[in-house]
RNA sequence: GUGGGUGUAGCUCAGUUGGUUAGAGCGUCUGGUUGUGGCCCAGAAGGCCGUGGGUUCAAGUCCCAUCAUUCACCCCA
């Protein structure tokens, strides 16, 4: 039996619902915040997304479904969304048009790492990016996008962590403090933490190790360094929060990679999924386009998982599983009338009623189960001497009640 | 890439210290007298017990390998 690539997973027909409700429910509250829909390719050229990324992050390294196509080049199955966005903006000058472009996608990603709870390889994510802006409301409307959904979906146990990186030249001398505090401990330090002082060092912060966590407990923090500026924009942002009555956590663990994060990073944890727990995450980008090879316009995003975010509405029992109806189920009484049964099926349906009928001459009763089953409103029952009279039963299913109709007011156009 | 768990019917799972034709519930299909659903009752279909090797008189059960899957680490949404 051929099975679905690891990783990959089919949504069933039972799973739709689920699916679509989620969907419209994000294209309603971008919609009120008037933010507008993008769609991009599925697959970029490699390079995009070094560079968007960055070449010494996980994701890049080691985690991307690159390959070479006919014509020599190397394509990449899109990671993640930002680059994409930033990629067309700067492609189609949507940053010339006007000022701020308020962007969100729904889309699936690619990424080959281990599968686990919350964590596939096809993953879809939705997310929001506005670029052109260094308003800290945009900051903070993002984090009340994200949250609003949420919360709409009726998920409890979330928690919003916030924190700021400040700007990269305050952040380098914070780092430069940083080594200086770890300089004569570093042989303490796990082997994994050691070499992070190269490559990231404010994750040692987020170390599990117990003696990296005790050295770094009294350890400088980013956040009592910051520059004035980034200072004021992260009060700006969590006086915002407050506004919209958004409960957060300050965090200063939490972290980006790269040098063209800027200020805000925040993310949504849910503690009704299993160790891959944030829901979304995102923040700002003050450095990026320019990186990307557009001109110097600031941004701020973030990205939502959705499979991780049905399945903290799976486990926390909200999503009611509304069982769809049916409005007719149309009963054959007598095998040869199959063609009638189809021309009153036809009619129906273009009148936009939702309409099943049996397809192997099965018995009244099997009809019948059938009927029940698909949850019809009303079962017409077409043949015998009422057919020969131009009439028809008609059953209300809930009631039981049965009357009869004229089978001509249901072939009215 | 590293570590742990699990593979028996479409699904969820039983299967005793190895011992005859491998079971249940749900689901599917059929029937319970003319043309009427749900509840109930009866019946049917559906299994190379993940795959390959080994131990044994005998393997779903024990051992090894392999594949799949799942959870966790890393990292991320």
């Amino acid at each position: 039996m051929i099975k679905a690539i690891a990783g990959t997973k089919d949504i069933l027909p039972v799973d739709i619902q689920k699916w679509t409700f989620l969907e419209n429910l994000v294209h309603r509250i971008l919609t009120n915040f008037n933010y507008k829909e993008i769609r991009t390719p599925v697959f970029e050229e490699t390079k995009l997304f070094k560079r968007g990324i960055g070449e010494a992050t996980d994701i890049v390294s080691k985690e991307m479904y690159t390959f070479i196509d006919r014509s020599e080049t190397s394509i990449t199955l899109k990671p993640e969304m930002t680059a994409s966005v930033v990629r067309a903006l700067i492609e189609h000058s949507l940053d010339k048009q006007q000022q701020l472009n308020k962007l969100y996608y729904l889309a699936p990603m690619f990424r080959q790492e281990r599968p686990q709870a919350g964590r596939f390889r096809q993953f879809h994510q939705f997310g929001v990016e506005a670029i052109g802006s260094t308003s800290p409301i945009l900051d903070a409307e993002n984090i009340v996008i994200a949250y609003m959904i949420l919360s709409e979906l009726g998920l409890k146990n979330l928690t919003l962590k916030i924190n700021s990186l400040g700007i990269p030249s305050s952040r380098e001398k914070y780092k430069d403090l940083l080594r200086n505090y770890l300089s004569d401990r570093v042989n303490e330090l796990s082997e994994e933490s050691q070499n992070r002082l190269n490559t990231n060092i404010l994750r040692l912060f987020d170390s599990k190790n117990e003696r990296d966590q005790a050295i770094m407990k009294d350890a400088p923090v980013l956040l009592d360094h910051l520059d004035e500026e980034s200072l004021r924009h992260f009060n700006d942002v969590k006086e915002l929060l407050s506004k919209a009555d958004i409960p957060y956590e300050v965090d200063p663990r939490l972290v980006r990679g790269l040098d063209y994060y800027t200020h805000t990073t925040f993310e949504i944890l849910s503690e009704s999924v299993g160790a891959q727990s944030a829901l979304c995450g995102g923040g700002r980008y003050d450095l990026l386009v320019k990186e990307i090879g557009g001109r110097d316009v600031p941004g701020v995003g973030f990205a939502a998982g959705i499979e991780r975010i049905l399945l903290a509405c799976e486990n926390e029992g909200v999503l009611p599983d509304n069982k769809n109806m049916i409005d007719y189920y149309i009963v054959r009484l007598d095998k040869e009338l199959d063609k009638e049964v189809f021309e009153i099926a036809t009619k129906l349906r273009d009148d936009n009623k939702t309409v099943e009928v049996d397809y192997s001459q099965r018995s009244v009763k099997a009809q019948m189960r059938e009927a029940n089953k698909f949850g019809a409103v009303k079962v017409l029952m077409v043949g015998g001497e009422e057919f020969e009279r131009g009439k028809a039963v008609l059953k209300e299913m809930n009631t039981g009640e049965q009357k009869e109709v004229e089978i001509s007011d249901f072939m009215k156009s």
